[in-house]
DNA sequence: TTGAAAGCGCTAACAC
DNA sequence: GTGTTAGCGCTTTCAA
C-alpha cells in the first residue's frame, strides 16, 4: 500500500505538505504542487479512508436512510438514492445505506461511531420515534418530508398542500364543478404521514375557495381497489367530470376503469395526476401533471447537509413549488 | 466522547481487554467480561469507526454498485439492495451505495483508499469493462450476472437459461404447440446482457427439444410497445396460444392487448411470466410465474463476501434454480 | 487470563 | 512556503 510518507519521499517533501496539497488548506507553491501531484499520480496514491477520518473527524460519508414500507412508491425512493449518491459524489462524498429497520438504534450507531457525517433520513412520519435523537445528535441532518413538531430539524420536500392546490386549481380552471381526489392507501393516512394528508387539505381549501363539490377517497394500491373505487365514484357521483389521482400504482387502472364504463378521458373525464415525471408521460393518454421532484429532493438535501457541515446555517424548512405540465388528460 | 480508555478505567481493566471483550479474539473470564459489558453499556461506548479501520485493516463496509440502466426493473434492484443491507447488519457490516456511473474508477477508489473491504457489483454485462480490476483487485468481490469469461471471479445470478426452459416446458406440458417469448427491450439484447440472451437459450433449447414453434420478441419497457407487438403476433401467428414475459412493465399490458383482441388469458392464451412474485400475484389474472428471487441474490451476495472476507473458498458459480408457481393465467 | 506498548496512516498545530 | 511532530482511538503483538 502506497502511504503519504512515500509520496513525500518521492516528491522530496514533507508528509504535511502533501496532505496541504490535496486538502487545499494552506497555500503551495506551484512548483511544489506540481511535483506533489506527479508523485501521486505516479505512485497511484489513495488517501486510506480510515486514517484520515482518525486524524480529521470527518468520515466524508452521509448516512442515507431509506423506507421499506407498503404505499411508497419504490422507483421514487430510488431516485432520490441515485440523485443525493451524485450529489455527494460531487462534494466529494460517499453514501451508507440504512433501512428504516434499523430504526432509532442505528441512527445513533452510525452517528456516534464516527461511521458518518451527517444524516438523510425519508419518509419522515408526522409523529416519528427518530425525531429526539435526531435532535440531540451531534450530526446535521436532513429530514425528507415534514414531522408535525419540526422545531430544530431541517427538512425539505415537495410543498404536497400546494400540489393538491394546484391540481383542484388546474380543474377548476377548466370548468370542472364536481371533482374527487383519488389519495394514497388508507394506511398511509392513518399513520399520519404528513403528504398524504397536506395533498387532501390543499385539494379541499382549493375547493371550498371555488366551492366546488370535492371529496378525498383513498385507495389501496392496487388495480382491484381502482377498479372499485371507480365503481363507487360512477355511483356515487355521477356528476364527477375531474379527478385528481395521487397514487402511482393506480393511475392507468382508474383511467382505463373510467374508459370501460364509457367516460372516456379526457374528452368525458379529466384526469390529473401528481406522479414523477416518466410516469406522467408514458401513460395512455399522457396525464398532465404535478411532478414529484425526486432528483431535486435527493441532491438538495446533500446540499443542505453539505452547508450545515461547512458551518453554514440554512432554512429549516424547503418546500419545492409544485410545477404542473399539462398533457392529454384533462380539458 | 467515550473511548477504550474510559471504558477500560470505569471497568478497571486494560484498553486491550475491553477490546478484546468486544472482538472475542481471546478468551475473558466471565467475571471481567461482564464489568467490561457493564461499562461499555452504562459509558455509552460505541468504538470509533476510523480508528478501528486504521488499526485493523477492516472497514466493515461494503459496497454495492447499482445500475442505471434503461431496461431494468427499479424495484427488483431496490430489492436486492435492501436484502443486501439487511443481510451485512447481520454480519456487522455496512453497506456503501455507489452508483455504475462512478464506474471502474469508483470501484478503484473505494478499494484502495480502504472504505469498503469488499465489493458487490450489480447488473454484470458479458464484456464488463471493470472485470479486468476485479480481478486485480486485492478485495473479494461477488457479481450478480454472469460475464462470459467469469474466470477468477464469483458470480451468483438466478438460472435464466433454466427458468427460460422451464416456461416453455410449462406451456409445452399444458399441449401448447405455437409459443413466443416476449422478452427485454432490444437494448438489453445489443448490450450483451446474458441474462436476456440466456432466458431466450432455454426457450429455444425446449421449443426444440418438444418440436414446439416458438420464436423470440424483444419488445421496450412501454405499454405503447407491448400493444403494438400484440398486434404483430396476432398477425404473424395466428395459431400462438402460450406466451412467455420476461419483461415487467409490458406483463399487464400484453395481458390486456390480447384481451382486447378477444384472446382471453387464460381461456384462449395461456401467458406464464419471469418477474418478481408481488407482481405476479397482483396481476389481474394472478400469472403463473418464475420468480426473479430478489431477496435471495441480495442476502447471498453478501454471505459469499463475507466467506471469502473470512478466508473460505467460495464456488465460483452460484446458479439459483428457477421455481415456477402456478396461477391463474394458464391453462 | 491479563497488561503494556507499538504502531495503523493521516491531519493540523506549532515552529521556522 | 514548508517541515516536525504529537496525537486521533483502536488492535494486536509481546510479555508476564
Amino acid at each position: 500500500m502506497v502511504k503519504i510518507t512515500d509520496v513525500a519521499r518521492h516528491a522530496g517533501v514533507s508528509p504535511s505538505t502533501v496532505s496541504y496539497v490535496l486538502s487545499g488548506k494552506r497555500s503551495i507553491s506551484a512548483g511544489t504542487r506540481e511535483r506533489v501531484l506527479a508523485s501521486i499520480a505516479e505512485l497511484g496514491y489513495r488517501p486510506h479512508a480510515g486514517a484520515r477520518a482518525l486524524a480529521s473527524s470527518r468520515s466524508n460519508v452521509l448516512a442515507l436512510v431509506i423506507p421499506l414500507r407498503s404505499g411508497i412508491h419504490v422507483p421514487v425512493v430510488m431516485q432520490i438514492a441515485v440523485a443525493a449518491v451524485t450529489a455527494a459524489r460531487r462534494h466529494d462524498h460517499d453514501v451508507l445505506l440504512l433501512t428504516q429497520e434499523e430504526g432509532v438504534e442505528g441512527l445513533r450507531r452510525v452517528a456516534d461511531s464516527a461511521l458518518v457525517d451527517a444524516l438523510i433520513v425519508m419518509d419522515v412520519q408526522m409523529r416519528d420515534p427518530r425525531l429526539p435523537m435526531l435532535r440531540e445528535l451531534d450530526r446535521p441532518s436532513v429530514l425528507i418530508g415534514f414531522p408535525a413538531d419540526a422545531d430544530d430539524l431541517t427538512c425539505i420536500d415537495l410543498d404536497f398542500r400546494a400540489a393538491g392546490e394546484a391540481c383542484a386549481e388546474r380543474l377548476a380552471g377548466l370548468g370542472h364543478r364536481s371533482i374527487a381526489l383519488i389519495g394514497s392507501p388508507p394506511e398511509v393516512y392513518a399513520r399520519q404521514t404528513g403528504y398524504a394528508q397536506r395533498v387532501a387539505e390543499g385539494f379541499r381549501a382549493a375547493v371550498r375557495r371555488h366551492g366546488l363539490t370535492g371529496e378525498v377517497y383513498p385507495c389501496e394500491a392496487t388495480a382491484e381497489a381502482a377498479r372499485a373505487l371507480v365503481g363507487r365514484l360512477l355511483a356515487e357521483r355521477p356528476g364527477l367530470t375531474g379527478v385528481v389521482v395521487h397514487n402511482e400504482p393506480v393511475m392507468e387502472p382508474v383511467v382505463r376503469a373510467f374508459g370501460a364504463a364509457g367516460r372516456r378521458v379526457p374528452d368525458e373525464l379529466s384526469v390529473v395526476a401528481i406522479c414523477p415525471e416518466d410516469l406522467a408521460e408514458h401513460a395512455d393518454p399522457p396525464l398532465t401533471s404535478v411532478a414529484v421532484p425526486a432528483d431535486e429532493v435527493g441532491r438538495r438535501s446533500v446540499e443542505l447537509l453539505m452547508a450545515k457541515l461547512g458551518g453554514e446555517r440554512v432554512p429549516a424548512a424547503t418546500l419545492l413549488p409544485p410545477r404542473l405540465t399539462a398533457r392529454a388528460s384533462d380539458r
